[in-house]
DNA sequence: GTCTATACTTGGATAGAC
DNA sequence: GTCTATCCAAGTATAGAC
């Protein structure tokens, strides 16, 4: 129980973390990650072989941290306020804020780099996930359970999650995602109270009813 | 109306912005940027003293175009269809798909750079004004208007339009981008659907009510 | 496995000729 | 304003001692 002596390999995985969240990735490199763990610089080549293949490793272990922490944060996640809810205090929690800025760092440098593209999109899976299931309890019982292609919302969600992490680290001064957020858990509070408002007989009329809309709207 | 020879000035700001936009901000350096544009490398220096103030140069060049070209394209954007309309044919032009990738990649370079953090958001916020407008006109008219914080609005859809870019650019192969879109297209059309099934004469009890809901929610 | 030393490459930046 | 040459710092990577 004693704090387990972490291994050189997963000391360096970590700094290279560190280094990623507070210099970004235009300031990694294998002498800043060395610098940061208080290690040598010749170890990352021994025991990942390149810088990018370590950033990959650490990607790795940060979407693994990142989705276990949402599912422990998530506990009861069954509205749409929940969702929201969730969001905020991630985006609040410093723990948090880091792996999203990581996320986006790698993101970026990927772009470049189609293995790491690949990775670092393999990791990006198990978020979706979560926030799949999220929308599909946030909507059971409601009519929209009939026509929210549930994939696609949580694509979508996910991505604005991005989005607001990327505009909000370019200038902390000028932060406006708290308000963003504020907004959102208006609107989800908004939109769970018009759905209580059908009554439950009229359900499944409302149900055809939107799902003739979206038909429609389809064509 | 010949081709104005472009100044040498020019010439390297749009190399930069090539360079960003098909290598990445890590494979961005004076000398790659030089190789494309085939100039000299000395140039940078002489005309912006640094690489960063060339990259910020670009990246004011390239808000500039952004804008204008969302402004030429928006044309006649009037609902929630027109909007999603808009921003898949963004999404789909190549020229669109450049400007939003080097956005991307100036961000995450901003995110450990004040200065250049402040300057992309300062271009940014064009972008967010255009979308503000379309917002606010697509719900004029609606329950909406009364409730809708559009600026918030605005900024979360741009959010999720970087976002959309970020993940689509980690792996060709695997773009859900498109389905994204589509489904986004699905749910605006069907909002607009809905809304239209209120009459007019029952506005002013839908627009009560959604107030109502609205401030119990905020509680 | 870890450290020192070192080779090699690339990048930022300047001086000076043209 | 542009090009050549060059300096220096920083980066990746390896060899070899411990």
């Amino acid at each position: 129980m004693n704090p387990e002596p972490r291994s050189t390999r997963d000391r360096i995985i970590d700094a290279a973390y560190e280094t990623l969240a507070t210099e970004g990735v235009v300031n990694t490199s294998a002498r800043s990650i060395a610098a940061r763990g208080g290690f040598n610089q010749a170890l990352i080549f021994y025991h990942f072989g390149s810088v990018d293949a370590l950033l990959i490793e650490a990607a790795r272990r940060g979407s693994e941290r990142r989705v276990e922490s949402f599912r422990a944060g998530a506990g009861d996640t069954s509205g749409l306020t929940d969702l929201v809810g969730l969001a905020t205090r991630l985006h609040d929690e410093d723990g948090q804020t880091d792996a999203v800025r990581v996320l986006v760092q790698m993101m970026a440098a990927a772009m470049s780099n189609p293995e790491m593209g690949s990775a670092v999109l393999d990791g990006f899976e198990g978020w979706i996930g979560f926030v799949e299931e999220a929308v599909a309890s946030a909507i059971t019982g409601s009519p929209l359970e009939q026509v929210l292609p549930v994939r696609q919302v949580a694509y979508a969600i996910s991505a604005m999650f991005l989005g607001i992490e990327l505009i909000d680290g370019l200038d902390p001064e000028r932060s406006e995602s708290a308000d963003v957020f504020a907004a959102l858990g208006d609107l989800g509070r908004l939109v769970e109270a018009l759905g209580d408002a059908v009554p439950d007989r009229l359900r499944p009329a409302a149900t055809r009813y939107v799902n003739k809309r979206a038909k429609d709207g389809t064509q």
